[in-house]
DNA sequence: TATTTAATGCGACTTTATTGCATTAATATG
DNA sequence: CATATTAATGCAATAAAGTCGCATTAAATA
């Protein structure tokens, strides 16, 4: 199945890379210029989301977060279950950590996936 | 508001003990011996972690998983945003890992809150 | 035992997200 | 360039998770 390029993908995509945070169907939404459908919103993040183009988080609030993917290998798409993403607080910046972060945990434990959000301030604004 | 000690908090409380997994909605609902209505199901299950009683996560799924509470401090009633859960992939017992997890950024990056879900194995199924 | 009010059950409702299907339009083909 | 193919879209319906209002029930207390 060929990917298509459209008009609505492409905008959805430009949003989300001026956007420095990481956005849920309501926010994107609202920075819309032309009218899409939610469902087609929907859908395009979640092909993006497959093709490893920007990252989906669930956020505490159980919503689904997107955020254009900086730091992440575009070649490798087992995105969801092997790195934390960083949010920063002062510029909103969503970047995925992937093995930069060193997680030791308790002796006798091992990691096999982890994931979630860590939230802090970024080089730039700390 | 002071609680009060009712059949359905004990019996949703004993699941979650006799469980050693994190248990959504659905699958503590199918547990259950006595009906109880949904609403009261979630009502006791936030009332626990408000509690500090229980812990909430949020999955992948977007769903909310709640599991009895091995390692909190229960004086502290701030669950949600400052710790991780580490949940084993033999045993699936959920614990939190309060302080007990080294979290090392990228230079320049400062840690402000965290949270999420590690998976592996405890130190008894490794 | 009577009183107070926390907890429950029921139903309606909200929000988030997905799916089916007919239509549109992006690419490929001749 | 015209046409065929089928990915992408819009619309409506639906699903699923969770919350809320309100009348009722039943713990705790006096």
């Amino acid at each position: 199945m060929k990917r298509r390029k459209t008009q609505s993908q492409e905008e959805i995509l430009e949003i989300l890379k001026d956007s420095n945070s990481a956005l849920n169907h309501d926010m994107l939404q609202a920075k819309l210029t032309t009218k899409i459908d939610r469902a087609t919103i929907y859908r395009v993040l979640n092909r993006f989301s497959d093709d490893g183009l920007v990252h989906k988080v669930i956020g505490d609030d159980g919503k689904q977060y997107f955020a254009f993917c900086l730091n992440c290998d575009k070649e490798k798409k087992q995105h969801s279950h092997n790195h934390f993403h960083f949010k920063c607080l002062k510029c909103g910046k969503v970047e995925c950590l992937k093995n930069e972060i060193d997680v030791s945990l308790p002796k006798g434990y091992t990691t096999e996936a982890f994931n979630g959000l860590i939230s802090g301030y970024c080089s730039n604004c700390s």
